[in-house]
DNA sequence: TATCATACATACATGCATGTATGTTCTGTA
DNA sequence: TACAGAACATACATGCATGTATGTATGATA
């Protein structure tokens, strides 16, 4: 009376499927313990036990603890591309693309993932490593796209003359990371509120009442 | 006539002098150690070979590495609060001392020892540590400070309405930090970002060049 | 001057996390 | 079915930083 018929079969997971499960599993409990724990306190046995693993997945998987790191890195980098950094930069002004940016990475960060990049930005500044490398590159490429944004809307006129377009540029970033984690699940204000550091930062009219990206949506004022 | 008893001889110290000095020396090393590398990766052999003695003076002198941060905190603590809480306090309106606070920070942290409290922050942020308790203890103080000020300002109409003051409170804190972080060393925009970036979290005017109390005193009707 | 306590330096012991080596189960293929 | 190799688990070895115990020199006190 077993019915092996009806379904292709999965009753056996074939060996990539195993692998890329497993990766992934291990991948998102590093990011959790990355953001919460920085990398030296990171474990990799608490790491590998809360995606249902041991130490010798994880190896299996990863050269060491700085390759998990460099992966976990890109792995959060390329999310944060997808969903917040690509659709902003369909705004056709430069204010509203950098607005667009502060809220997308405000609600990006409710995710704790989302801290991995600045924790490890602040533990390995001005250290000689692999991994503060990767994330020094990163926030470089930040400063490079807000910079550009500011100088762009400086010439449009839609933002006033003030310090030099980098060094907005590197304080736009900075109130905007320091203003989510502070806010870290205080939604909705977090959105706001980076909104209105960005756009302080920048000297323009904030315009406190703009629809919010949850709003926008969902369609509706969330409750 | 000239008595033996004029000059106490200065030749060679007091041990008192010697145990402040050498304490001194350590809390200043080991300020810089923290808000470089944290505390877990701070490592007490170069925290006393950088101030000039080896880890026996540091045991001496500190019950164990736990018992140096905390002091280290305190320390830090107490001149921040000499140079930039206190002489913000003479200001008579709250979005004056609000960007009293921020110019001030912003220069506090010129030197590299205040990102201390910010890094351990950030580094215990949801462990049961004693030096995270010590470190949201006075960001805690902080935030209160902060929204007692944007309550006032409120009632006073310097500032319009917006999330709760709590939630600004934290979002001011945030992006203060992040903003003089991200430019530590750029002088002299840090100042001027610093109060952008609280300004614009207000939701005031920030009126980029000069002095900003008059007009900030006659408030502004919500946009 | 003799003695003690303090301010340090040196030497030793411990724990913990990483990395590696080995063993075991499962999957693909002949 | 048999075998090769991947996906893991277990066991072992190493390094490194902390903390403690011990030794030494300097200042205080009689």
């Amino acid at each position: 009376m077993s019915s092996i018929s009806a379904l292709p079969a999965r009753v056996r997971p074939t060996q990539a499927e195993r692998r890329a499960r497993s990766r992934g599993a291990l991948l998102e409990s590093a990011a959790r313990g990355l953001s919460r724990h920085g990398y030296s306190n990171l474990v990799l046995e608490d790491v590998a036990r809360e995606a249902g693993y041991t130490r010798g997945a994880l190896y299996h998987q990863f050269k060491d603890k700085e390759d998990l790191a460099l992966a976990v890195i890109e792995w959060v980098n390329e999310t944060w591309m997808r969903e917040v950094g690509e659709p902003a930069a369909e705004q056709p002004e430069p204010v509203a693309e950098l607005l667009a940016l502060a809220r997308g990475h405000a609600v990006f960060c409710r995710r704790d993932i989302a801290r991995v990049v600045m924790a490890l930005r602040m533990e390995f500044a001005g250290q000689d490593h692999p991994v503060g490398h990767e994330t020094e590159r990163i926030w470089e490429a930040g400063v490079k796209r807000y910079a550009r944004l500011v100088s762009a809307g400086r010439k449009a006129g839609s933002i006033p003359p003030g310090p030099p377009a980098r060094a907005v540029a590197m304080a736009l970033l900075g109130a905007l990371e320091g203003t989510v984690i502070a806010l870290a699940g205080h939604a909705p204000h977090d959105e706001l509120l980076a909104a209105s550091a960005v756009a302080g930062t920048l000297g323009v009219d904030c315009s406190r009442g703009g629809k919010s990206e949850t709003e926008a949506a969902h369609g509706r004022p969330q409750s």
